[in-house]
DNA sequence: TGGTAGATTGGC
DNA sequence: CCAATCTACCAG
């Protein structure tokens, strides 16, 4: 199931479509200053192609990140409250990324668990500060992979997008590993699902 | 330069 | 169902 050797991730992967990058970031390991979590649930979002992208209408302070190179950390902070954070995806100037939306305990001390962008973001200690950090290069903060292969992938609808976004809103785009004892699934309130 | 809607969450 | 809380973005 894990190789339980844990290993940076290198920058190929990340500079493909968001689709494909979001589907590669299943099962692998985000690593914020100690803490651990396995990606389980990701959306992806294009740049001028997609309505319910935040780089639909070009580049602006905010979403300057979503145009840097693939595994840069994309961070905004969503209603004034809680924080969100995206994994940049592509090559250096064309605007894409997937929003990491739920993760499960890694599979060393720090590890732990969230479901929705903002716990995430919460549990893994994750604010405006990391907004561009490469996940790549950077030392505390990064992608890891441990040799978890998901048996099953899942997709649906995005959620949470208003109906500005139009037809956009229902691109099946998000994408999740199902529970199992693997990766057990938290409920909103934090406990295990399994 | 002001108004508004937002890739959310938690409480009633 | 709705308030919290802030700010990016666009209208005027």
């Amino acid at each position: 199931v894990s190789g339980g050797l844990l290993r940076r991730v290198g920058r190929e992967p990340l500079l493909g479509e968001p689709l494909a990058v979001a589907e590669w970031l299943l099962g692998k390991l985000l690593v914020v200053e100690g803490r651990i979590g396995r990606i389980t649930e990701v959306e992806a979002y294009g740049g001028r192609d997609d309505p319910a992208s935040h780089a639909y209408r070009g580049e602006s302070a905010r979403n300057r990140t979503m145009f840097a190179a693939g595994g840069h950390l994309y961070v905004y902070l969503a209603y004034g409250l809680h924080h969100c954070a995206n994994v940049a995806c592509g090559p250096s100037g064309e605007p894409a990324a997937v929003l990491v939306r739920s993760v499960a305990p890694g599979p060393l001390p720090g590890g732990v668990g969230a479901v929705g962008p903002g716990r995430v973001c919460r549990v893994l200690g994750i604010d405006r500060g990391h907004d561009g950090r490469d996940l790549v290069e950077d030392a505390d903060v990064h992608l890891a992979d441990d040799g978890f292969e998901p048996a099953t992938v899942l997709s649906g609808p995005r959620v949470g997008l208003s109906p500005r976004s139009g037809a956009a809103a229902h691109w099946p785009w998000r994408l999740w590993v199902p529970a199992s004892p693997d990766v057990p699934r938290l409920t909103a309130r934090g406990s295990v699902l399994q």
